[in-house]
DNA sequence: TAGATTGTTAATCGATTAACAATC
DNA sequence: TAGATTGTTAATCGATTAACAATC
């Protein structure tokens, strides 16, 4: 059977969906419409029936498509039936930021360690996980089986850092650095690139602003 | 003249030639052309030669970009020249985070006030810019022409605060709560949205493990 | 001048939208 | 059954890549 590859675009969709589910399945709304939902969402019927149609169908000719069993569903395709062993590298207010997100857990990321180089650290908690010294990194990272690893350094140390873990066989890197991390292939790397969010903002203002001829 | 609407996929691309022109002006690099570039930064140089010339022809031929002057460029189209006065809402750790992240001040962002509702923060101050409460949200914005403002508050709560700010007149919103923000047409909304970008991450994993049959 | 490289037009590719037969 | 709505094919639109004449 032919594999179809999923575009980019789809996957960014996808945990909007699982979200606006979500949130339906809280209100206790039992089935909803590709129509009525691409109202909801501000997307057309047609990409909403797409792109669930690349997973299969979920849905149900003259019913539409029932909330629960479609969170779930997209729930598993985007593999939060699965735990996820996660370390945070890098103890500082982001790292810390994302070590307290507890709606995380739910979803299956476990977090197991946070890093830092700062040895003032050693010894404090961030909700019951101990800030450990990156010496004991590699060892730690083998020991547990971790498999993703957030990156809140700065950018010269994230690139090694990356290095190193990949090494002693972290898959996957969540990086907040402000660098490209060039990994091998196999590697999956998101990045999270705070300023470059900040300049499309940016650039909004400043083109609304010429269009508006202020 | 006719407006051509620069897409979005171009937007998103212009903070990373302008960060990779930033590092090669750091080398002491005079000059590159579209080819070298496409190396570095792994698109084409078709690509990037057809990006650029949405703004202007910054190239010359048999020469190729002059560093500096494209860097300064970019940062004109992203809006770095001019100043922008920002508040953060939400001193938690993802708010202290943004506020301490100087470099934000370096591309005109100035952060002029942080607002939180624990009183246990008042009077608080991180990087010279006290805690507020949110009680002076209002008249504060007003006084001070806040353009832009980056919400880190829980969903519920990011809903009015974001319409209260619109209506004193922000302009902006770096929104990193869960949840759309349904705002009037012109004001700029720029998402952040962590989990969301952790699902993807997730996702990749899923599908990687799939199909190597694990 | 000869060589290099842009700016730009044309070709290709992929993603989105529209339409509708299938079917619950 | 009649009405509703999906799954899916076809049409459209837009973005990316290729090609090359213009020109430094």
């Amino acid at each position: 059977m032919e594999e179809r590859e999923i575009s980019q675009a789809v996957i960014r969709r996808l945990p909007r969906y699982y979200r606006y589910l979500g949130e339906l399945l809280e209100h206790g709304v039992e089935r909803i419409s590709s129509n009525d939902l691409s109202r909801r969402m501000k997307v057309t019927a047609s990409q909403i029936r797409q792109d669930l149609n690349n997973f299969g169908g979920f849905g149900q000719q003259g019913y539409g498509y029932n909330v629960k069993y479609l969170y779930t569903e997209i729930g598993k395709i985007l593999g939060l039936e699965e735990d996820h062993r996660m370390i945070i590298i890098g103890a500082g207010n982001l790292g810390q930021a994302l070590a307290n997100y507890a709606a995380f857990e739910k979803r299956g990321f476990i977090l197991k360690g946070i890093f830092d180089v700062n040895p003032r650290l050693a010894g404090m908690t961030i909700r019951g996980v101990p800030v450990r010294m990156i010496e004991e990194l590699g060892e730690f990272v083998k020991d547990n089986e971790v498999e993703i690893a957030a990156l809140t350094i700065p950018k010269d140390k994230a690139i090694e850092v990356a290095e190193f873990l990949v090494v002693n066989g972290v898959r996957a890197i969540w990086n907040f650095a402000h660098t490209d991390l060039n990994l091998p292939e196999h590697v999956i790397v998101e990045n999270v690139h705070l300023s470059e969010s900040l300049m499309q903002l940016s650039y909004k203002i400043n083109r609304f602003n010429k269009e508006h001829k202020k």
